[in-house]
DNA sequence: TGCATGAATGTAACCGGTTACATTTTGCTG
DNA sequence: CAGCAAAATGTAACCGGTTACATTCATGCA
């Protein structure tokens, strides 16, 4: 392997004047940094980074604790995030957790160990909760985010937003309607229900709780949830999911049954992914950032790391914007 | 920062019984050993892994080259791949190339300047190409294969599984098929353009190229593609598109000309995306083992990385299955 | 010419583990 | 109890950069 001593005996200099030559050209004299670059080029000399940061205890790496990667809307977070990162000289070190705490916390030791500068994390919850008083590594939480957060955080009103998509289903005249929920346990389900709660409040109707379903965001769990729904004596007229991947999963499961969308039945989603405007009908959903909440959180992530002051308390609430498709249409 | 020698300190032993009792423990007396166990807890003592991975040259890092982590099928790799490293104890260094070969030589440096051990590219770009005579850093290449690729890959017979498509559609008596290609110059395009051709062939058909379209493996370029056939004077009764997104622009844009799928127009894809089977008609297309492609080729780099002599060599071809759905019919 | 000053360069400690080799301790046998 | 092998532990070099501090050298001025 070529080190820097190695270019230094070449270029009949010393190893300080060859790390000099590199990182501030301008305190060495034109002749030998001609003569040391010389050296370097005719070696193919590439400085060890694992050497430079451990010396400099660095890493340039950022850990991401994904909850699925085959998540589109994730997928999308993690291209703004990887895009961010790159631009700033950081890389990412992706981690598909599945939701597991144990492995997340194993990830999280990356930070602790110095795998990583700092950590990303997507999902609700706190990997570093049992590390035992000591300084909390730097973290941010985006999307599915923590109530009392002890980082900065980047998330949806998602209880607004709820509220939006419920308040079009309600203004097409629909009174019944229905709803897939995310994972039991999470913020994000919980404030896209009270929103959608806010909604049929103002409206001055009582919620029906018996046509609130469980899903996990894949669209199996929205087909079988639809079919729970169908499957009422009386079925609702709309259906909220809590995502889009479930209401694709509903739609199919809808026209299973014969029965069309939206003429029969409306369907709305979360997220306006890629394919919510290009599956038949196309889907009335809530649009996000998706990249701007990676960006954003590698951001405050990285004022955290360089530590300025006010990083450690920011929280962002990015804007969202109902999208109204094909979807869902008035009461039948 | 606790380090190991303040861990020898407090148990009052040298560091390397310290680094012994974490490392190989039996060979360590059980009572030193306790002490030591004793000191690292009571100091939250972790091994700083950048020293670890600098000392022992081995970062236990891979980078993964992805062309863009918003196509689901690659996110399906990419879940593979980081299951198999983990499992491996390895972590996964994620970089989205856009195909611009730029970054990604950029992206390969970290290989040479040691911040990974290795390097999975999922495109048919050899990034190391430049690099002068050295010796080749470890790499796999994967999905989209290079013809003459100087390393292990991992890839599907193309041919025959486009061979296949284009069969069925045939046995179905569609005569006038359209085709949607991906991005020119790739190898991929290219092998599935001539297992179409194959079929066609063996049909007795001559092809009739004003029927080829480019596109980008993006549902919009589907979209644009089938507007464009739609457009024809004689436009095909089936269209089979190089992967599953650009089948579902395509059959967004059939129905936006007031024509179904597949009673006016048969379509077929290429992946089996997790939405292929719950879009509107479900999609026939070609099922690949995505999440297999990733574990294989993370077990081949690992091999390489352990220099096992006969791993240089390895190529793998995985399977395919012809999935028919709702998407294709008879030719009206 | 002698000396002060600053620029250029060299020397070596340092980061925190690992491990070859040296040294000490333990346990066993005759 | 001597003597030896094996087990346990300690010492210090090492990985490859960075950088504080030391040294050398050139320049300008009195």
């Amino acid at each position: 392997m070529t080190n820097i001593r190695k270019v230094a005996e070449l270029a009949g200099v010393s190893v300080a004047t060859v790390s000099r030559t590199l990182k501030t050209p301008d305190i060495v004299s034109p002749g030998t940094r001609d003569r040391v670059l010389a050296a370097v080029e005719q070696a193919g000399y590439r400085p060890n980074l694992m050497a430079v940061q451990f010396r400099s205890q660095r890493t340039r790496n950022l850990v991401v604790l994904v909850p699925t990667i085959a998540n589109t809307f994730f997928a999308r977070v993690i291209g703004g995030i990887q895009e961010m990162a790159q631009r700033r000289g950081y890389g990412i070190l992706l981690c598909n957790t599945l939701g597991d705490e144990r492995a997340e916390r194993a990830y999280a030791g990356m930070v602790s160990t110095r795998q990583a500068d700092g950590l990303i994390q997507l999902r609700a919850y706190d990997p570093f909760t049992a590390s035992n008083g000591k300084t909390r590594p730097p973290m941010v939480n985006a999307c599915e985010v923590l109530d009392e957060a002890p980082c900065p955080t980047v998330k949806l009103d998602n209880r607004a937003a709820a509220r939006a998509v419920t308040e079009h289903l309600l203004a097409l005249g629909h009174r019944r309607i229905g709803m897939i929920k995310g994972p039991r346990n999470s913020p994000l389900t919980r404030d896209r229900l009270l929103g959608f709660q806010d909604a049929l409040a103002a409206a001055g109707l009582t919620p029906d709780e018996s046509l609130w379903c469980p899903g996990d965001f894949t669209p199996p769990s929205g087909h079988r949830a639809a079919g729970d729904l169908l499957s009422r004596a009386d079925p609702p007229t709309a259906i909220f999911c809590e995502n889009d991947e479930m209401a694709m999963g509903a739609m199919r499961r809808i026209r299973e049954a014969g029965l069309r969308v939206p003429e029969d039945i409306s369907v709305a989603g979360f997220d306006d992914i890629a394919f919510a405007s290009f599956c038949d009908p196309s889907l009335t959903t809530i649009a996000q950032p998706a990249e701007e909440f990676g960006r954003e959180a590698v951001s405050l992530l990285l004022d955290i790391i360089d530590d300025r002051d006010d990083a450690a308390d920011q929280h962002r609430i990015m804007p969202f914007e109902l999208v109204v498709r094909e979807s869902t249409g008035p009461a039948s």
